[in-house]
DNA sequence: TTCATTAGTGGGAAAAAGTGGGAAATCATA
DNA sequence: TATGATTTCCCACTTTTTCCCACTAATGAA
């Protein structure tokens, strides 16, 4: 279980330092893949074969489940965890995030994000402020 | 499982490396074929065994099922993988494809995708664009 | 406060991946 | 058989990646 926000800087070769406190539940190697609202989401490779079993029993028959696959597969990468516990994110990765210099790590629960930093204060503004409406909508179908 | 995206060079000679990090999932020998979308299949030879097994399996007593039939296995061919990890593009695969100069390789579970740089940077942004669309599909499926 | 430890960061050197091109070998054509 | 074109094999250059070491700031204990 992943949880809590960090702040780390992403150097001139591309590598980031993982928060200590994520290590020992990612691994050595990680998976990271396109997640949504233009971050990155990072799996420990049991927690991606998870994903990828399921992935595989899809057709490429159709355009959409191609279409699918191609971005789930080809916008992941397995990553090797060097010494001092830092990845090296893929160019497109960086670009698809649009990670500058400062880059946050978010746990959230199975999988921790991976966000430039200056979005994510964008997007952390925004759910604060509707954090009562979200919980009210929460109430409502029962989840809380 | 390949995973992952990569652009490299097509040369004169109509050589391209293959990434590092696909050449012992594909081994000495490849087979190429043409694929959906505009782009060619790499398969193993072990992996397209298993691909022609299922198109043996498909009717010939339909039109459509043998359009289909010829379109994969005629313009299949089978490469080798030269001593630093290269292998040659056919003229006719090379023209199907619309490879120029940057050419771009695509992890996708089973098969390496070979697309022509541009093309695929206008696919990955509308696939990119239905991101939150996919996204239903896999709470669907249970894989996110 | 001082010292030791550790997480995060930066950079240099070695190694490897990707690329280009020449020479030998092969094939086709006249 | 001779000639030219194409293919194959090998070597070399350049860029990128990898590995390792060192610095700094923060933490905590003595």
């Amino acid at each position: 279980m992943f949880i809590g926000e960090y702040e780390h800087s992403l150097d001139e070769k591309k590598r980031i330092s993982l928060p200590k406190s994520f290590r020992q539940g990612l691994g050595k190697k990680v998976v990271m893949t396109r997640g949504l609202d233009n971050c990155l989401f990072v799996y420990s490779r049991s927690a991606w074969e998870k994903v990828a079993a399921k992935l595989q029993q899809l057709s490429f028959a159709q355009a959409d489940t191609r279409g699918f696959n191609r971005f789930i597969l080809s916008g992941a990468a397995e990553v090797d965890v060097d010494g001092a516990g830092r990845i090296l994110i893929p160019d497109h990765q960086k670009e698809f995030a649009g990670l500058r210099k400062n880059v946050v790590f978010a746990g959230v629960s199975d999988r921790v994000e991976v966000w430039d930093a200056t979005r994510w204060n964008t997007y952390k503004a925004r759910i604060e402020k509707n954090a009562d409406a979200l919980a009210e909508k929460l109430g409502e179908i029962g989840a809380l």
